[in-house]
DNA sequence: CTGCGAAAGTGCAACCGCTACACTTTTGAA
DNA sequence: TTCAAAAGTGTAGCGGTTGCACTTTCGCAG
């Protein structure tokens, strides 16, 4: 969670506010790590954060959002992977921008169970899969303007979906770096490229 | 266990179980394409068909489910297209295999308001979505043993995804054969094939 | 044919996520 | 100081979904 303008700049309100909806975020990421996100209903979450249920969707707008609290920054670093690429061909910059995400997240050891957790519930994998495919439209964008193909272009449509869909099938693999290689090499060169059938 | 024999063959009780599904499922669709999906209510289907509501979700695990009814020979078509190709590569026999679904969809006009309906309405397209993408691993599959490639292998997992995927991108597109050649053309010979960048 | 157990269906109550509503309290600013 | 907007509250309710205890229906073995 980072906030660019320091919290002392902003109003009592403001900085109330902020601090409700953190300890609403806290009390349910707790909970949900402690008992899992069906065993904890948004009562117990509410009450734990001290607030009335009311208030805690006023902030959220569902009880899978109390667990995906940081989203904007994902979509303008995919742009930016793909802007600032140095020569390298737009599927080969989003590899590396998707083994360089998964090295840096390696580091925050609460990130292992966090994600356990995402993937052992599937209100929770469908939800964050909604999340990431909603980059879809900026990334086409991006990869469009680069090339300098219309907007809409279906070919950067589907290179934008399949690689944010990419990132799944990556996951679910042991060998997470080779699998990238190997899945990214295929939208790069092509099916056909070294595949007779 | 196979069920195989004509629906005469069965015992008054089958039928019966089978008639009541079908006149739920009959309720539910008349319903939804009259007046939406979200402006029907469980409910009202159940009266509608004349059982109680206890009794609908004997039969169909959620509302949603009530408007998919058919799925098994869409994932045994897609194996098949895959194996029998005949001399083309595995994305173009996918490619033609769209194609030539969508034609065929195209002679039941009452599968265009089905589609409007469910396109229009985000729970079932989700829902649709799901029920689509569970092909992934019979496809993956199928594809793997086609190339003699272990029954696990990346790029097979990630072409059938892929390929299920393009299905979305393509009919957004107002001309979707031509769409159909890109989206699968990329898939078949690689972003690199045709562009520098 | 009979009777028994399994399966289908029923009605009710309740849970859970979520929203509308009417209300009070807090706070920034004129 | 005053006032309107914003934050928060409690209650009541909706809609999908499930558990439970119950009745009815049917298939089948004795």
């Amino acid at each position: 969670m980072r906030y660019d303008r320091a919290v002392s700049e902003l109003g009592r309100r403001e900085r109330k506010k902020l601090q409700t909806r953190q300890s609403i975020s806290d009390a349910a990421t707790r909970l949900f790590l402690e008992r899992g996100f069906d065993a904890v209903g948004v009562k117990e979450i509410a009450d734990t954060a001290d607030v009335s249920v009311t208030t805690l969707f006023k902030h959220f707008p569902s009880k899978e959002a109390l667990l995906f609290d940081e989203d904007e920054q994902q979509e303008s670093a995919l742009v930016a992977a793909v802007r600032n690429r140095e020569g390298r061909s737009i599927p080969m910059a989003l590899r590396d921008h998707f083994v360089q995400a998964a090295k840096g997240h390696a580091d925050h050891p609460q990130f292992e169970v966090f994600q356990r957790l995402v993937l052992d519930t599937s209100a929770l994998r469908e939800y964050g899969h909604r999340m990431w495919t909603r980059h879809q439209g900026a990334l086409a964008a991006a990869i469009a303007e680069e090339i300098g193909a219309p907007a809409d272009d279906v070919r950067c449509a589907a290179l934008a979906r399949f690689a944010l869909e990419a990132r799944d099938v990556i996951f679910d693999r042991p060998d997470r770096e080779r699998a990238a290689d190997e899945v990214f090499g295929l939208l790069e060169h092509g099916w056909s490229a070294d595949q007779q059938a």
